[in-house]
DNA sequence: TTGTTGACCGAGT
DNA sequence: AACTCGGCCAACA
């Protein structure tokens, strides 16, 4: 009797552990997930907030490349990082507007990663933003300088 | 563990 | 003007 309702206990432990096991499509990047163990996560965590930050602040209609995001978050040589930490973006809370991040050029680069590869586009178009064959249109017109808004710097002397 | 691969960028052929 | 080549740094294989 009492081992019978060991067992069953048993049994709906190892289910119980197993049916949440399916929530991990792709890994996250170690801030997000929490690596608290190394004290430099916590400096990555710090990027990827500035990141985040940094994306949410541009404005409807505008965007921005992942370039300026880097050098305005303090890591200009790593605008690679910056699409890496873009990838998880869709996970974050709150959503943070990843259509309006585009390379350099005004080209829709990571269209693709979108639920549908026409997502991105649709997205700018629906915010006024003309893009034709993949790009931005009058891209200079539409970007955003990140280290423009924030702080005040000062304009120049 | 070492090597390859990016939603990139800028300088140098 | 088109193309290549490092540099960046985390995730995968």
């Amino acid at each position: 009797m009492v081992i019978a309702a060991e067992m069953v206990a048993c049994i709906a432990r190892t289910i119980m552990k197993k049916s949440p096991a399916k929530k991990k499509p792709v890994s996250l990047p170690p801030a997000v997930k929490k690596t608290v163990k190394a004290k430099k996560a916590k400096e990555d965590e710090n990027f990827i907030d500035r990141v985040y930050a940094i994306v949410r602040k541009i404005p409807r209609g505008r965007a921005t490349s992942y370039g300026a995001i880097a050098e305005s978050s303090g890591i200009r040589l790593s605008a690679r990082m910056v699409g890496w930490a873009m990838h998880a973006a869709d996970r974050a809370d709150p959503p943070v507007p990843a259509h309006r991040v585009v390379n350099s050029k005004g080209l829709l680069t990571g269209a693709h990663h979108f639920a549908t590869p026409t997502l991105m586009q649709e997205l700018l178009e629906n915010e006024g933003i003309k893009v034709v064959d993949n790009q931005i249109q009058d891209f200079r017109t539409v970007f955003w300088d990140p280290a423009g808004e924030p702080k005040s710097k000062k304009k120049k002397p």
